[in-house]
RNA sequence: GUGGCUAUAGCUCAAUUGGUUAGAGCACCAGAUUGUGGUUCUGGGGGUUGUGGGUUCGAGUCCCAUUAGCCACCCCA
């Protein structure tokens, strides 16, 4: 072993590519049953583009990104998420327009340089969805609707639906006063970590875990009762809606995302068989980026589900097993003669479109039927040297082991 | 970035208080059937015991460092 993959990356071996094709060919045809179109981004942009997005204070762009200097001297950043490139190339193509109703999607490997663990990679895929234009509270539940045909359509189960609504640029300022009143006299009894953040973002002090915390935490106001008229409205539209279409969910008031655009709506999907790492797919709406980034103000919603993460639960058998290789023919040859008549009708097969395999090393005639039973062949054609000079070759079915015998000069129709 | 556990064949794992040539199952290759798959039987190839040091007459085993993985914190997908 001389070389092994970085850290926190990971190798897609044949067998989990074929998983890796289902999952991408589903999201793929989903999205586009809403009307969704793919956009594809550089996987590296301007690290300032990052940091204003996402915020400079954020765990993800204070410490977790690749970021590195080019030959002159520009600062260029690994994409740690999906959602301000998307943002960016939108506004620099024109796609995005405030009067008009864009959707996007992507699906692309994304980096973050964090300590491997269960379900996180600093080389990661992330499939999601953005849509621009448009504040109705139905596009939010659109977003949510099609994760759960997503996930319906892959047989996924035990997955439920966090939602909560962190306000808006005219509401959030109170909640955040509020949040700092309450902490304020017993901050000093609060772990490390929430002392910062009462400065900086006393909204993610409810998101805290540790068990010193949870006693001021329990007891702290929620940003769903200090939402504006609008935002309560909006957040009670998305509810109504969800219970229409009959979407188990939860309200939880203390779900407060680690990026700091999101506004109103914001939800995560957790799955119930994976560890600590237990989010397949989390989003929400940011109406304040696109003017942030430069664009006019635009509302936006969007969603990005973790790739790796969701595989995992495939492989956990929540769902029907799926099935293996598949080969249409396998061609079995002795001799040398055989070999090249073989091959010929190997490379006609292929043109026609059958999955067609031989054997290239010589292997005695047992040996390749074994490997055409390892591969899956539905089919066997054995060409040997007696069959060559009688004029045909034998067509065997691998299900019902009965064998033809089909003339030279038809075999071609046959393959 | 913090803490705990771990690292032996392609995979899953053995190897007595430190003791001679590091074993097994599965997988792989071949033979039994000199031209017919799945079952069976027989044989075979494969290891610098993660890497680098140290202790010892002797290290897979003990100690240190390092790298990586796992689990949790943190954070998020």
């Amino acid at each position: 072993m001389y070389y092994s993959v970085p850290r926190g990356t990971k190798d897609i071996l044949p067998e989990e590519a074929l998983l890796w094709q289902e999952l991408e060919q589903t999201c793929r045809d989903i999205f586009r049953l809403s009307n969704y179109l793919e956009i594809r981004t550089p996987i590296f942009e301007s690290t300032e583009l990052f940091a204003r997005s996402i915020g400079k204070t954020t765990d993800i762009v204070s410490k977790e990104m690749y970021e590195f200097k080019d030959r002159k001297g520009r600062s260029l950043t690994l994409r740690p998420e999906e959602t301000a490139p998307v943002v960016r190339a939108g506004l620099e193509h024109s796609l995005i327009r405030p009067d008009q109703v864009t959707k996007l999607y992507y699906i692309g490997p994304m980096f973050r340089y964090e300590r491997p663990q269960a379900g996180r990679q600093r080389q990661f895929h992330q499939a999601g969805v953005e849509v621009f234009g448009s504040a109705d509270p139905l596009i939010d539940v659109e977003v949510i609707l099609l994760n759960r045909q997503l996930f319906s359509a892959l047989r996924l189960k035990g997955l439920s639906v966090n939602i909560n609504s962190v306000g808006c640029k005219k509401c959030r300022p109170e909640f955040r006063k509020q949040l700092k009143d309450h902490f304020k006299y017993n901050i000093n009894k609060m772990c490390a970590d929430c002392q910062n953040r009462l400065e900086h973002n006393p909204l993610r002090i409810l998101d805290c875990k540790e068990a010193k915390c949870q006693k001021y935490i329990e007891l702290a106001p929620a940003s769903v009762d200090t939402l504006c008229d609008e935002c309560k409205g909006h957040f009670g539209a998305v509810i109504k809606q969800l219970d229409y279409h009959q979407v188990k969910f939860v309200v939880n008031k203390r779900l407060v995302r680690g990026l700091d655009y999101y506004t109103k709506t914001s939800f995560e999907i957790i799955s119930s068989n994976l560890g600590a790492q237990n989010a397949v797919s989390g989003g929400g709406r940011y109406d304040d980026l696109v003017a942030e980034l430069g664009g006019k103000p635009t509302p936006a919603v969007g969603f990005a589900i973790g790739l790796e993460r969701l595989i995992e639960v495939m492989k956990k058998g929540t769902r029907d097993e799926g099935r293996g290789t598949q080969l249409d023919l396998f061609i079995a040859t002795l001799g040398d003669k055989a070999r090249e008549l073989g091959f010929d009708l190997l490379i006609k097969a292929r043109q026609k479109g059958r999955s067609a395999d031989m054997d290239y090393l010589g292997k005695a005639l047992k040996t390749q039927l074994k490997l055409a039973d390892k591969l899956g062949a539905k089919q066997v054609l054995i060409l040997g040297e007696d069959e060559l000079n009688k004029g045909y070759g034998i067509l065997k079915d691998m299900k019902t082991s009965k064998q033809t015998e089909v003339r030279i000069d038809s075999l071609e129709e046959v393959v």
